[in-house]
DNA sequence: TATAAATAGGATAAAATTATCCGAAATAAA
DNA sequence: TTTATTTCGGATAATTTTATCCTATTTATA
């Protein structure tokens, strides 16, 4: 469904959310060992949710990630899956031609529509807030 | 969603489906043509769908790849998915963690449930005969 | 201002996926 | 039985994704 790349920055993002809630700053290092990811590899990702500004970054002695408390709940997850996998996986075709639209539909285009359109429902309104509160009450993991 | 291999399986699929209602087996070379995919490779998923039984091969000459006409129906989607992909797209964990389920999910498990169903759902009630009809008939096409 | 602690980013490596090539085996027809 | 045709399957190559390493740059504090 997502990348490697996607599941580790989702999860990280919502690490982070968690963190930024009690006002501290991550590094990759913590974050890695909180989601059960490759260091250096989760390290470049963050970077990708820099440039597309869902997380913030500051460099230097005392430095780290984080996310403004209060944007917290405007992260949705379709920006993180934009930012690493954009938006093939609800815009492109199943069957991955070039053209698929109602005038010229793939076998499945049909019979993906309703999925596609739950996914990306789903994906652009659910909150980071949502996803990090249900990690700090216990009721949902970042691994095993 | 799906990998190129699975891709070109689910396309395959459908061709050799609207040949053998016409009674004609096809070669890779017909097929890959015929799906804008690469030879070679179309034939190694060719191999693994006649494995799981999904087409029949006839090897030597005058074969080639077929499906019994009245086994066409018959004939999920969900079947050549497995078949090349596995069953992780509707049965894997989201964000990829090993163990993930209503005891111990992962942050977005519960948002997934609905998606991961309607798509499981949807590929288990596709046949193949629908698919190669809307193709017969210029509804749906399976290039460009 | 010097130092230590952090992220940024380029280079490289490993692994997985996608793709190609070629000879072996099977089979229908001449 | 020979020949032409066709799938099967192993070896290999190219590409993409995943992962690692090392140095440069930034920045707060002593």
């Amino acid at each position: 469904m997502f990348s490697k790349a996607c599941e580790y920055g989702i999860k990280a993002a919502i690490f982070i959310a968690t963190q930024s809630y009690e006002g501290k700053r991550v590094s990759p290092k913590e974050i890695a060992k909180e989601i059960d990811s490759p260091q250096a590899f989760t390290a470049k990702i963050l970077q990708a949710l820099v440039k597309h500004q869902v997380v913030n970054s500051i460099k230097g002695a005392y430095g780290g990630f984080e996310i403004e408390r209060n944007q917290i709940k405007n992260v949705k997850l379709s920006q993180i899956v934009n930012a690493i996998d954009g938006d093939s996986i609800y815009n492109g075709c199943g069957l991955g031609l070039k053209k698929c639209d109602e005038d010229h539909p793939c076998p499945v285009h049909d019979k993906f529509k309703s999925v596609r359109e739950e996914l990306k429902d789903m994906l652009e309104n659910t909150s980071l807030d949502e996803l990090a509160r249900n990690i700090k009450s216990g009721t949902s993991f970042l691994k095993i």
